[in-house]
DNA sequence: GTTTTGTCCCTTTTT
DNA sequence: GGGACAAAAC
């Protein structure tokens, strides 16, 4: 353990004001070291906990209340729009209204803002789309399936993922051409697919995610110009989670952080007229300007995004990259138990290429880490819906409860499980709300108003609802629109050259008639700025004259009522980002939705339990926290074993997930799960014998199946719930500080004795209909035998049973879904 | 042109 | 055990 150095370093600012004394307040030293160093450079190795928003938004802060900076000088990066909304909050809860002018935002968005100003410049329009990962696979398959280049062992996913590796190497088509080995014919059409691609992107005004960056440097190298006002007004860049850039990020941030070329003149202005910079407050006419200083931030043990081109190098050659870059170390961790800090650093310290750096935490020991083996992933789930229950009766919110695991896909059982014990929860990411067809469907008539070019927009909306455009007609037109030389959009104007029956010739002037009406609201020909309001409004005009809604009322498919319920909400977000933004365009809006991460739906909605992969996980911390899944294969997961560094990267991945808990910790694997349609025997993650053994409590573990396992013998029925949902949990007085079991055999393989695991909790539902139910009538459960009901809640379709089982212990039941009868 | 059936993958992680 | 996609049936 680290001791506390007990050196304050001397504040490099003036002599302290109250303000600043209340923004110094409360730090340690390295804190108030990152707060108030002023330099070129400075690095912030902030360990999990550390304070490190805190440290971030403190330094902000002071640059603005010691007049260091306008808040225009000011650009901070971070990983999520959440953060950077969290961010802008609390540095305008420090400084108040002056927090404005300032860019908080992620790389994306940044990236974003300058594009759109300056994408005159080479060739796109204010109006581009951004191309998230589905619309760049649909256009990569296309072009893919051109090319036939199948044949060379080409798909459309590995394509894609070789696009954007070379983008985040800042390498273009071009460059990439240039250099190929043109003599291997599948790195010829491999080559003509990216220059096919680029093209087409270019063509339909739109830029993928990896372009959004590597554009913006591009852009900066081929006009310095640009670069420099960009440089004169940005004076402090911050970078959170450094450790996930990648070499495109990195770039961007060295271009804007060089010093201006001294031979341009300072120029206040953007090329469209727009003012981009308010004038320095101490000008200095003559002196050659420095470069913007820069603050980094960042834990190359929580790098976690190697696989999307993170280069852990970014952090650890700083000092390299940044001559006379100061390096701050944060050790102290003001989240979690030290308990759960053991564990974390005990793990992390089997990853060899790492500088030591140990975590310590001054809150106690706090509780020890809870283990459990489930049978199957049914049962492990069960284990957390009980134990999320009993923490919730011991006076834990569900919003402060948080169950992580490796694969999106993991998240169904735990689900199934939730639903059936009437348990709240959200879901963070999976298949997420702009992913849906419906809300894609509805964005791409957006999309073909906003940005005609886009033939990718139009296309998909050509026959949606379906109006008897099928491949023919959509062929012939996108034939006559070459021929003309006009675009796909424009084809649509003339349905009677077309060479297509009556019918369909009116259904494309229909078409034609919607994107025109909607066109006049959203974009009105005389000049003027429409209102926020107009997007909702054009989007309502599109659904409901397109025939859209009409469809999926009539329909009787019960998906396509949830389809609707997914169009209303999502105009309603239309509706809130008028209400947010009321200068915004539907530009604007398709910028926001399009940027929007898993991460970002977090809403501090309380009251639900949050489910979310371990990366969406990452930069987040809950009261307690469920690792779920913690099987050979999983983490680390079975394919970053071929990797290099595959398993160094799940190792810091599962550190995340242990460091986000602030005083609970359960670690839950099964024994068998099923993974499409096939049962198969896990075995427990290596991680978890790198935990110290006296640090977890195993209310059930591997070792106990195999070996004689009192614990197993001791219920005819189901130990593990029994002996910690049961009795102890129900009485309330429940865990603080109990010391529960004797520690169990270290860790073995599973592969015997599945029969003498009691336990095996089903994904079983059941009808019930209306079975009525009240407090007292006696039931008996599938998994869980005979209970008693104790209070019947909710209405209709949502009645919860509450029960005491006989020898399961309390519990909810969703009635309606229940395996349960009434005795 | 549309609907239904059948086959083949599949599962890392995401701005 | 399901979703995407293609072939076959309407």
């Amino acid at each position: 353990m680290t001791d506390a150095p007990l050196i304050v370093p001397a504040s490099a600012s003036s002599a302290s004001s109250d303000g600043q004394d209340e923004l110094l307040a409360g730090l340690n030293p390295q804190q108030l070291e990152a707060v108030t160093y002023r330099g070129s450079a400075l690095l912030i190795v902030a360990g999990a906990g550390s304070g490190k928003t805190s440290v971030l938004t403190r330094r902000i802060a002071l640059l603005l209340r010691e007049r260091e900076a306008w808040p225009s000088q000011i650009l901070a990066i971070t990983f999520t729009n959440k953060a950077a909304g969290e961010m802008r909050e609390r540095v305008a809860g420090l400084v108040g209204d002056v927090a404005r002018g300032m860019w908080i935002s992620t790389f994306h968005s940044a990236c974003v803002r300058i594009l759109r100003r300056e994408a005159e410049q080479f060739g796109f329009t204010k109006s581009f789309t951004i191309y998230d990962s589905g619309d760049s696979r649909a256009l990569i398959k296309r072009l893919v399936k051109e090319h036939e280049a199948d044949a060379y062992g080409f798909t459309p996913g590995a394509v894609q993922s070789r696009i954007s590796k070379l983008k985040n190497e800042l390498t273009d088509a071009e460059g990439y051409a240039r250099q190929a080995n043109m003599s291997d014919p599948a790195e010829r059409k491999f080559v003509d697919i990216f220059g096919d691609y680029q093209r087409a992107l270019q063509k339909a005004n739109a830029f993928d995610f990896d372009d959004l960056i590597a554009q913006t440097v591009f852009l900066f190298r081929a006009f310095p110009k640009v670069a420099d006002t960009y440089r004169r007004r940005f004076r402090h860049v911050l970078v959170d989670e450094y450790q996930d850039t990648n070499h495109a990020q990195y770039s961007l941030i060295h271009e804007l952080t060089r010093p201006p070329s001294t031979d341009s003149a300072p120029e206040p202005y953007a090329s469209n007229g727009m003012m981009i910079f308010e004038p320095a407050p101490e000008a200095e006419p003559d002196a050659p300007m420095t470069g913007a200083s820069l603050t980094v931030v960042g834990d190359s043990d929580q790098s976690i995004y190697a696989f999307r081109g993170a280069d852990i190098r970014n952090i650890s050659e700083f000092e390299r990259d940044f001559p006379g870059a100061r390096v701050v170390l944060l050790e102290q961790n003001y989240r979690s138990t030290q308990n759960i800090l053991s564990a974390a650093n005990a793990v992390i310290g089997n990853n060899f290429d790492r500088k030591a750096k140990n975590l310590w935490s001054d809150r106690g020991a706090g509780d020890r880490i809870v283990g459990f083996t489930g049978y199957s992933q049914h049962d492990e789930a069960q284990f957390v819906a009980d134990e999320v229950e009993s923490l919730r009766r011991s006076g834990i919110p569900y919003s402060e409860m948080a169950v992580f695991y490796r694969t999106n896909s993991q998240s169904r059982a735990l689900e199934e499980i939730f639903i059936r014990s009437a348990v709240p929860y959200k879901i963070m990411g999976g298949t997420k709300f702009y992913e849906r067809a419906e809300i894609k469907d509805a964005l791409a008539y957006l999309v073909a108003v906003a940005n005609p070019a886009d033939e990718m927009a139009v296309r998909r909306i050509l026959n949606k609802p379906r109006r008897g455009i099928g491949d023919v007609t959509e062929t012939s037109i996108a034939r006559f629109a070459v021929d003309a030389g006009i675009s796909f959009r424009d084809a649509l104007r003339s349905p009677g050259a077309l060479g297509v029956g009556p019918k369909i010739q009116a259904a494309i002037a229909r078409l034609d008639a919607v994107l025109d009406e909607a066109s006049a609201i959203l974009l009105p020909p005389s000049g003027e700025v429409p209102p926020a309001t107009s997007v909702a409004e054009g989007l309502t005009v599109l659904l409901n004259k397109s025939g859209y809604f009409e469809t999926l009322r009539a329909s009787r498919d019960p998906q396509d009522e949830a389809r609707l319920e997914n169009l209303d909400e999502f105009i309603a977000v239309a509706r809130d980002f008028a209400r947010n933004n009321p200068d915004g365009s539907i530009v604007d809006f398709l910028t926001e939705v399009a940027l929007v991460s898993d991460a970002d739906d977090l809403d501090d909605e309380s009251g639900t339990v949050s489910l979310m992969t371990m990366h969406t996980a990452k930069g987040l911390e809950y009261d307690a926290v469920f690792v779920t899944g913690v099987e050979e294969d999983l983490i680390p997961h079975r394919i970053s074993a071929g990797e290099p560094g595959g398993p160094q990267e799940e190792r810091r991945l599962f550190y995340v997930g242990l460091t986000r808990a602030r005083k609970r910790l359960h670690l839950s694997l099964a024994m068998t799960r099923a993974q499409f349609g096939e049962v198969t025997v896990a075995m427990p993650s290596r991680f978890l014998q790198e935990i110290p053994a006296e640090l977890i409590d195993w209310r059930q573990s591997p070792g106990d199946v195999n070996s004689r396992g009192r614990q197993s013998a001791a219920v005819n029925g189901r130990p593990g719930f029994q002996k910690y949902g049961g009795q102890g949990a129900s009485t309330g007085r429940d865990r603080f500080g109990v010391q529960a079991l004797p520690k169990r055999d270290s860790l073995k393989p599973l592969s015997t004795a599945m029969d003498r695991f009691p336990n095996k909790v089903t994904g079983k539902v059941r009808d019930n209909g209306d079975l009525e139910l009240t407090a007292g009538d006696r039931i008996r459960h599938d998994d869980f035998g005979e209970g008693r009901i104790e209070a019947v809640t909710g209405e209709g379709a949502k009645r919860i049973a509450h029960v005491r089982f006989d020898t399961a212990g309390q519990k909810k039941l969703l009635i309606k879904i229940a395996p349960i009868s009434k005795l």
